[in-house]
DNA sequence: CGACACTTTGATGTACGTCAAGCCATGTGG
DNA sequence: CCACATGGCTTGACGTACATCAAAGTGTCG
């Protein structure tokens, strides 16, 4: 991991909600406050039941954010890329990191200590508005995400994992899902509660159904709508 | 339904986060920009698809907040008790509440137009600050259950609902669950998307294996570690 | 070219979801 | 005050979808 001072007035990435809510002269101090880390594949960012010290801004790269489940069987709660928040689901009055972030690909990610955080946080109300608005979000996502996870059989939860990747990654031009060839059917599965050979067999039955077409781990939507029509009810 | 206007300086719930975070010169403001309703039981308070408008306090009773899922198999997000806020959940990009809430109990509550409460935060940066905290919180709470709800088989997740009562209601001297005779089957099966049956069917086995003694709706918790035991891995 | 990791596929037992019937409380009207 | 109706609770029986295991297949790396 390299670490390294950078302005965020340089920075390209309008996402960051740093950027977007901090007036420009405040954006001076805050630089001096962060430091910019850039991780290779697969390396652990923070990890779930340490104490909270830092948060996290990822201004470049895909990370996997999971809990821990019994007998490696975690649980992916998402997963993140550029502009995104890392981190603040650790601002809990527990003060431990309640999931685990580990990077997927190279990633630039910027942090600063919780303290200056709050700090801003305070001096900033827009931003506070603006962070809380980010939690309401998650919040509406998650308890979607539980209501379905309840209701769901297993053909239906893979539809949704699919649809899950889609709505995060995107389409390419030919409908191959962006980023797909970095994810096991194993991430697949856990990101809905389910074994990598339940997910084979399905994209199996999806296949044979015209749905998508598999190119081992690329995955081309060819029937988006269909898909939709299975998480719909 | 009856309205009136109170004023929050004498308001007894200290567990409401605007009587802890606005300073007392702002209290009465605020009190000039809210009312205070009175609600019976199983009555609307907000229902999920509609715009949002309002934001509601409980002072006191017990409101059931929940989702719609297919076929009027509801998943129940929480009970909220006195203190809490309703309707924080709307603040999200689609501007639609995500869930419904209904009293369990005669029930008071206050609301404050979107507007108003908005224009507080950014006044009172420590009030945005504090409902971010609240908001990581049910993240966090959200994200526990998501994976529990993954990873449990019938029995657990019975353990869990109980264990979820117990959290949000507590035992009285005896050891029975506060408020168990309001909830039905039907309700303690919504916690953890089970049917009525089920639920039944584990309580009997709980109640064999003298963890809980049933009086029809009364519920008295026997051997609590046992149960934590059971949803613990 | 061989070793390793991941994916695919089939077979098997079991836990689960569903249905239906009986039971027990509660409340109402004769 | 008792008979009856209603709604929720309880229990058992049954078929199915699911979890799990094992073995073969495929791709990828040194």
């Amino acid at each position: 991991m390299v670490r390294k001072r950078t302005s965020c007035m340089e920075c390209l990435n309008d996402n960051c909600i740093i950027k977007q809510y901090c007036p420009a002269e405040k954006l001076e101090e805050v630089s001096q406050n962060k430091m910019e880390n850039r991780y290779a594949p697969h390396q652990l960012v923070f990890h779930e039941g340490n104490e909270v010290d830092s948060i996290y801004f990822l201004q470049k790269g895909i990370v996997k954010v999971f809990k821990n489940g019994a007998f490696n069987k975690d649980q992916i709660v998402r997963f993140s890329s550029d502009g995104d928040i890392l981190g603040h689901r650790g601002f809990n009055s527990s003060g431990l990191y309640p999931v685990s972030a580990q990077t997927n690909t190279e990633s630039s990610i910027c942090d600063f200590s919780k303290e200056y955080f709050f700090k801003l946080l305070d001096e900033v109300p827009q931003l506070a508005i603006n962070l809380m608005l980010v939690y309401a979000d998650e919040l509406n996502y998650e308890e979607t995400k539980l209501r379905d996870m309840a209701l769901f059989n297993v053909r239906e939860k893979v539809a949704k994992s699919l649809l899950i990747l889609v709505d995060r990654f995107g389409l390419d031009d030919g409908g191959q899902i962006n980023n797909a060839e970095i994810l096991s059917r194993q991430d697949i599965a856990e990101c809905v509660g389910l074994t990598s050979n339940q997910v084979t067999k399905v994209l199996g039955e999806f296949k044979q159904d015209q749905l998508i077409a598999i190119n081992t781990k690329k995955i081309t939507v060819l029937n988006k709508q269909e898909l939709e029509k299975i998480v719909s009810y």
